[in-house]
DNA sequence: CTGAATCCGAAAGGATACTG
DNA sequence: CAGTATCCTTTCGGATTCAG
């Protein structure tokens, strides 16, 4: 009764994999660790330098982000107020894979996008 | 006027990278990569393999990777009808970074449940 | 400056029934 | 067997306005 049913397939829903591209996979979070993965930034400079996202959004996935440990937020008591965002040990160590799929859409994802086109007649 | 203005910025929307997290992140589409990593697997035998998936959502997901060249379809004129999917070679050359971030996953994921039900109180 | 609150449209995903 | 056709619910992302 130790061993869970449930977890015999790879493929199962709970799958490490699934957790992890699901969340890299939504509209900003891969912009956000990217722009971290050089140095802390505050919520209006990330804001400008990911692109067009609405507050709402970015404090969401941030959110989450912060919920998952792979970013940490810091407030500090000042006026204006003052937040930093950064990443977490944790979130750092998931730039390695980022890069190795970042290495294979740069080479790769022309082909891609050709052959996505070819497909419209 | 050779240079597009847009393209400045590796954050811009239509940044390589942000395709191929977009295409992976999405409900079904790394179940069926992972199921195709082995071997040439027909209509039904990839929904009874990868979970409970509608009819619909797998041909929508299939035509999609297949769209992308990721993905190839071949139908054979018999009966009952037979369709075979299989990776191209552009597909399983995705296999790789693929395999990066399941090693992460596998590694780290846990923590990254444990904080998020940490952040639930 | 850093969000929170509200409202909204589009899109994704799914349940079900049916067809060549 | 390998899908298509409908319909439906939920989620996501975005626009806008307001507040501490």
């Amino acid at each position: 009764m130790t061993e869970i049913a449930a977890d015999r397939n790879v493929l199962a829903l709970t799958c490490p994999s699934r957790v992890i591209f699901a969340r890299i996979g939504d509209r900003w979070t891969m912009f956000i660790v990217l722009a971290l993965a050089d140095r802390t930034m505050r919520f209006t400079e990330l804001k400008n330098s990911i692109g067009p996202v609405a507050p709402k959004v970015l404090t969401e996935t941030l959110r989450a982000l912060e919920d998952d440990g792979l970013v940490a937020r810091d407030s500090f008591p000042d006026s204006p107020p003052r937040v930093e965002y950064s990443l977490t040990d944790l979130g750092r160590s998931l730039l390695e894979p980022i890069a190795a799929m970042r290495a294979w859409a740069e080479r790769h994802v022309p082909e891609v996008l050709a052959s996505r086109e070819r497909a419209l007649d």
